[in-house]
DNA sequence: AACTTGACTTCAA
DNA sequence: ATTGAAGCCAAGT
């Protein structure tokens, strides 16, 4: 049987491939939808191993602060800015407005909802 | 077993 | 709005 991390990175990948082009969500909510609140930093984790970060759109999970999590000086920072604006999301200073392209994924906005989306994963 | 390391988050100044 | 400290947790040393 799988790890209970490779059901986390499994479920990562899923819903980090909901996430509508043009828009963005933090690493935390993705933990959050994953099933795994508090493993907001395991997100990266798992999107930096991801065996297929071609077809992920990684660019869209930032911080919770709306701001690019990748050191500023990096080229990551630098590919993250380009691949966001790309599809039209703005990007100032490295940081998103949240008020304009955050992604209201079903969980957010009740925690009853979240528990009926995660048996419905879980089972 | 102890300590460090992150593509993190929250909260208090 | 910014900043820093504390909390977080699996992995790697």
């Amino acid at each position: 049987m799988s790890s209970n991390m490779e059901h986390f990175r499994q479920q990562v990948y899923f819903w980090v491939k909901q996430i509508p082009k043009g828009q963005v969500t933090s690493y935390g909510t993705i933990a959050k939808l994953a099933g795994f609140p508090r493993h907001a930093r395991h997100v990266s984790k798992a999107l930096g191993s991801a065996p297929d970060r071609q077809r992920l759109p990684w660019q869209r999970v930032i911080g919770a602060d709306g701001k690019i999590a990748f050191s500023p000086d990096s080229d990551h920072y630098a590919i993250q800015q380009k691949l966001l604006q790309q599809e039209g999301v703005i990007v100032k200073k490295g940081k998103v407005d949240l008020k304009l392209f955050a992604w209201r994924s079903p969980l957010e906005s009740s925690d009853e909802a979240l528990d009926i989306r995660a048996e419905e994963f879980f089972r």
